[in-house]
DNA sequence: GTGTAAGTTGAAGTTAACTTCAGGTCAAGA
DNA sequence: TCTTGACCTGAAGTTAACTTCAACTTACAC
């Protein structure tokens, strides 16, 4: 089997060769080595990194994508159901931010023309309130939208 | 007027002391001082940071805040019709997030199943079509959903 | 007057997710 | 063989938005 260089799977995935490099370091690739020390990858790294592209498209950090990872079957090469099997979970986390923005919005709607910002009662500046009207489940921003 | 210590503004606007400070260094927040030079605040600045604090929540960066709150009348105390009109703008912007994470989430229930993450196909995993699926004049996913 | 909580400054630290750099080594076409 | 583009490593730099620290000063209740 063909095996790719860093430069080839960069180009292929979209990351920097710097990125993956450091994709390794943190655990989240591997990478088999030349006679001389440079890296050779399988093909299927580029599934792993489309895998690693989505999550990070949804909103995940490293941290959590490489715990995703970790719940793949060890010693045999991954299946499409167990990707799919690991994308699941991320519709709700998608419903989660859609809701709290659209919360926001609906809060922005009635402040504007109002323009109070009050920071007992607008629900755009109060985080209160603002927690509040996302209702139970999800109670603050989630970290991605609060920035 | 009674003029407010840091301590003061910090607890009723729930921002630290620290973050006020630092605003105040990049020029978002302006202050009085005391004989012994000590911060004072006029009560106007309650509504600034309500200001601060809600474009925060809708995910603009420092240097965005600035630069809306540089449109302030110079010259006397801003009126609620025009944080109001500073605050108009921001509709689009969650509208355009909001667009952004509901194209994101129907690409992913597309995807789950399949779980081909397809660099070339997968609306999830590819940026080109993801940047797509967002339409003309949302062509990418905002900063803030990217993290 | 005195103790202490609160305030002051500039500089450095924090976090995530990478990138850049310096100083070498490897691979492969001509 | 030579050349040159790709690759290697560890360390340091980047950005945003603050926080923390050290060393010192003020404000105010008792």
């Amino acid at each position: 089997m063909e095996l790719l260089t860093i430069g080839e799977v960069a180009s292929r995935s979209g990351f920097a060769p710097s990125a993956i490099r450091f994709y390794e370091r943190e655990g989240l690739l591997s990478a088999l080595r030349s006679s001389g020390n440079q890296r050779r990858y399988a093909r299927d790294v580029l599934r792993r990194l489309a895998f690693i592209r989505a999550a990070r498209n949804i909103g995940l950090s490293l941290e959590e994508i490489t715990a995703a990872l970790a719940e793949l079957p060890g010693g045999r090469t991954p299946t499409r159901a167990d990707w799919a099997r690991l994308s699941r979970s991320w519709r709700g986390r998608l419903n989660e931010q859609i809701d709290a923005l659209v919360a926001l919005r609906d809060g922005l709607d009635s402040c504007i023309g109002c323009g109070c910002l009050s920071l007992q009662r607008c629900a755009v500046s109060n985080t209160g309130d603002t927690a509040a009207a996302l209702g139970p489940g999800a109670r603050w921003l989630p970290p991605a939208l609060r920035r």
